[in-house]
DNA sequence: TAGATTGTTAATCGATTAACAATC
DNA sequence: TAGATTGTTAATCGATTAACAATC
């Protein structure tokens, strides 16, 4: 499944998630299209991919297409997160995930384990979730089920927790370290690079 | 220019800045690939796009390309950067950004401008810039020629923020808040969503 | 000179858009 | 039924890869 589809269904279901879908409202692929930026056509082929949601004449009913779409795309369960790495970047995105999933019950996410290195930091709660030793990366991952890991460590360090996480089973990786990450072909890496993007943009300037 | 190009550039950019160039170090498109993840041939193209960086039969000499690419991308001389949002996640920022800059020279981010509007964060000092009140945005931003901004505020006032940070004479915008930024043709915004990404991620579980 | 690697053109591949028959 | 919109096929577009003459 080409990636930049499974990006765009991820907006098509933020999009309905924030939506005011009263119990039958119809939404059509000109709608949708239109608020996420892409071509109606578009729409339709990327929904099309996976089942055939719509009616033809009417569109798609707006409350099943955003429970499908959540179903495609995993998160019509709460998904179990752990964070490594709980640095300044990596206590604000673990509170970021915990608040929003505290206030709002269809926000799929929940970090469920969080870890460190730095002995004044383990034990300490962040937003009700207790940071462990790295050490005990492998015991809670397994535990936990977790298959989904955010990386908020030094660069020096992201490929060796990398591997410590792989080899306990997750299997996506968000990776905010500036550095590509070598792992098995069954796992799936993204980045969220802030000074990539920075200099992106500074190409525009 | 085709924006995955841009992409790349910054990538190589990336990596030639970490490589350890000795004075007449040469690197071919297919090292330079190789580490970047790309085929020679991508590598070749990708810089014939901007100019004849190379020489027939030895390669790219790296200090020249490096300092190539680094003026392509605007990046050969410090970029003032604004925050705007002083929350855990643009505090984060800005100290990330910060001891970067403070610690390596070569790297051309620097955060000139903080802003938010609690007045008990409003002129505490981070890294040594002091934050200021949102109002003194328009007046900040133009002294101090910043043309790149980052906006992380929560998601209902990110608009309002982008509108007077455009206003005031910014071009680019890397948005952390998940809401899409609606700005005139001449401003290019990025964004770096945590939970678009965690949803991309989820699909491959 | 011989070997290597660039810059560039041509071939391939894949994704987007347009068009329309099917059908609600 | 008439109007609207889907699902899907065909046409277009653009990006990637392969190949090779130019040349250091």
């Amino acid at each position: 499944m080409p990636e930049v589809v499974v990006r765009r269904l991820a907006v098509y279901l933020r999009i309905l998630r924030e939506a005011d879908l009263s119990d039958n409202r119809f939404v059509s692929s000109a709608e949708l299209g239109e608020w996420a930026g892409v071509t109606p056509a578009q729409v339709r082929k990327d929904l099309a991919m996976f089942g055939e949601f719509g009616k033809q004449g009417v569109g798609y009913q707006g409350r099943n297409l955003r429970d499908e779409l959540a179903r495609i795309l995993n998160t019509d369960e709460t998904v179990a997160v752990a964070i490594i790495g709980m640095g300044e970047l990596g206590a604000a995105l673990a509170r970021y995930i915990q608040r929003r999933h505290a206030g709002n019950r269809e926000y799929p996410f929940r970090a469920v384990a969080l870890f460190d290195v730095d002995p004044a930091k383990v034990g300490v709660s962040v937003e009700g979730v207790a940071i462990d030793h790295l050490d005990a990366l492998p015991e809670r991952v397994r535990e936990q089920k977790v298959k989904l890991a955010v990386v908020s460590v030094p660069a020096a360090a992201a490929q060796a927790v990398t591997d410590r996480a792989v080899a306990a089973g997750v299997r996506a990786i968000l990776d905010f370290a500036p550095v590509k990450l070598r792992v098995p072909p069954h796992v799936r890496v993204h980045y969220a690079d802030v000074s990539l993007e920075l200099h992106q943009l500074a190409f525009y300037l």
